[in-house]
RNA sequence: GUCCCCAUCGUCCAGAGGCCUAGGACGUAGCCCUUUCAAGGCUAAAACACGGGUUCGAAUCCCGUUGGGGACGCCA
């Protein structure tokens, strides 16, 4: 039988972090064993979904190459995947279940069932609905309906003995019947609920693997009731760990975005992401621009297979050092028996370094690939850029090397693509290293010393400057900086030879002179 | 409240009775390199929650305690 799984995301607008980890996690199952990955829309509640939502989350896999065989846009022999379109089939699973004794038409109110509820909790004890206002006979039916009350569908569940499975990483699994509720499966209006049409679906995609998130867990007896009562055959189950705050047991949750920017750590890769964000003129917030969320790695340039092997190695492993995995090995290693049980918490900080490492072992020619569009969407250079832009860009991330972390922070180099006019002068740095007794006659002779530099590459301005510095009788750190901040405008950067080479003598002296200007007192 | 689950460095993992003086990674600290910022190199600190068993021997098995978490919808 070929091996089947499914993610099942409901369209909220965004991809969350551990909702990736599960959908790989399935993926690699299926690919592992030569079988599909497919995707089922879960949005039975249209009220909270909107068509445009399920977009990023399509998005968001296909940029992580969690690629799917059957599903939305590829579509397959199983269409529909939008459970919203398959409302008759479900109520026709319905209408069996009814017909074979295990739902009732119950004509209850949520009110009484509510009161039922708080009954229950008053009395410290587990809450099991009385079937008060069950109808299993048409007189009932008849009589509630002089009531003017309208009938959802429960399930009749079992109120005796357990439901034991075999969770592929739990392990042996009991539930008691008893602690069962019974589930609405169907409203008054006819739509059909998550339970049920999970069940059924499950069963019309014939998906062989259940792999998803421990919450479903408890789930799962109703589930297997549900499918059992209809004569299907039951998938093998497996439940994940769920992932973890950052720095917390708690699961995470796309809600508590405010709690999670407290933390230290996540607040830098979040603070990281938002200053290219701004440097890309993107409108971003916090809600929907965070490291939770998946487009957020896609917009500062993670490297996906970053992003696919840190998660793949939360929850998982291989054995006690292998970290890094090609997608290849990722799919011939992966087991579900190598899951953990316990909850992992999502960590910014470790998977930035894995960040960090696939960026240094990309090529030269691949870092420009990355930064580029970067820049074209800052406006700093053409789209597509002229061959003396590439050429240049080439010579920035070269000197730059790890520097670049994400393929966004290209954009920490704003003054190698701009005019000498354009660029922003730190004004802090300009005091600390500029604005200082004697260092403008001093730069003003570096300059001189600059113009007749030749040739104007790297080595001979690291030479000419040393010279410059004996003959000055100074520490080189007393001019080096100052050329930097005149130069590009910052403290901080690359090497500074490389930089002033990159650049060019007429751009070099001219921000000097700039600099100069600047540094006169006003008139 | 009811039911269920989990428990190794700060974090992610290794460990399925002797290989453990508990290993790797991220992070942290120190040193080296260095024009700044990174990166890199070296070194270090850092954990089996606690208490009982079982066993010649327990991080590994059992029980209890404690701590943490999850599920309890006409949401998915």
């Amino acid at each position: 039988m070929t091996v089947r799984t499914r993610f099942a995301p409901s369209p909220t607008g965004y991809l969350h972090i551990g909702g990736v980890r599960t959908a790989l996690f399935n993926w690699l199952f299926a690919r592992g064993h030569g079988g599909q990955f497919l995707l089922r829309i879960d949005d039975t509640d249209a009220e909270r979904n909107i068509a445009e939502a399920l977009q990023p989350i399509l998005d968001g896999f296909r940029w992580l190459g969690l690629d799917w065989d059957e599903g939305p846009e590829v579509d397959g022999p199983h269409a529909p995947y939008y459970q919203s379109q398959r409302g008759d089939r479900y109520r026709a699973a319905v209408d069996q279940l009814l017909a074979r004794g295990a739902a009732y038409r119950d004509y209850a109110t949520t009110e009484e069932i509510q009161a039922e509820r708080e009954a229950a909790q008053r009395e410290k004890r587990r809450f099991q609905y009385s079937r008060r206002w069950m109808a299993e006979s048409p007189a009932q039916e008849a009589a509630f309906k002089a009531e003017g009350r309208r009938a959802s569908v429960r399930l009749k569940m079992p109120r005796e003995g357990v439901c034991a499975f075999h969770d592929l990483v739990r392990g042996d699994v009991e539930f008691e019947w008893a602690l069962e509720q019974d589930h609405v499966v169907q409203r008054a209006d006819g739509t059909c609920l998550y339970h049920l049409a999970s069940a059924v679906d499950d069963h019309d995609f014939a998906i062989t693997h259940v792999i998803r998130a421990i919450e479903h867990l408890s789930n799962t007896p109703r589930q297997m009731f549900i499918a059992t009562a209809l004569g299907y055959a039951l998938p093998a189950f497996a439940h994940l760990p769920y992932v973890a705050e950052p720095g917390s047991a708690e699961k995470l949750s796309k809600r508590k975005l405010s709690k999670y920017l407290k933390h230290h750590e996540f607040k830098k890769i979040h603070d990281h992401g938002a200053d290219i964000a701004a440097a890309l003129g993107l409108g971003v917030t916090p809600e929907t621009f965070n490291p939770v969320v998946v487009d957020f790695y896609r917009e500062v340039g993670f490297e996906p297979d970053a992003l696919v092997n840190y998660l793949l190695l939360l929850g998982w492993s291989l054995d006690d050092r292998t970290e890094t995995f090609t997608r290849e090995q990722m799919v011939e290693h992966f087991s579900l028996e190598r899951v953990n049980r316990s909850a992992a918490s999502f960590d910014p900080q470790k998977l930035l370094a894995f960040q960090e490492r696939r960026m240094q072992a990309l090529s030269l020619d691949a870092r420009v690939a990355r930064t580029c569009p970067f820049l074209e969407r800052a406006g700093l250079i053409d789209t597509p850029p002229t061959d003396a832009q590439r050429s240049r860009l080439g010579l920035v991330v070269d000197a730059a090397a790890d520097r670049i972390k994400v393929a966004g922070d290209i954009l920490s180099y704003p003054e190698f693509f701009q005019a000498d006019d354009r660029v922003a002068y730190d004004e802090k740095a300009l005091d600390k290293r500029v604005r200082k007794d004697g260092v403008e006659p001093l730069l003003r002779r570096c300059r001189d010393r600059l113009a007749a530099a030749e040739p104007f590459e790297a080595d001979s301005l690291e030479a000419a400057l040393h010279h410059f510095v004996e003959v000055e009788g100074i520490k080189i750190g007393q001019i080096i900086h100052a050329v930097r901040v005149a130069v590009t405008g910052k403290a901080v950067g690359f090497g500074l030879f490389q930089g002033l080479a990159i650049l060019g003598r007429d751009a070099c002296l001219a921000r000097i002179d700039r600099t100069l200007e600047r540094l006169k007192p006003e008139a």
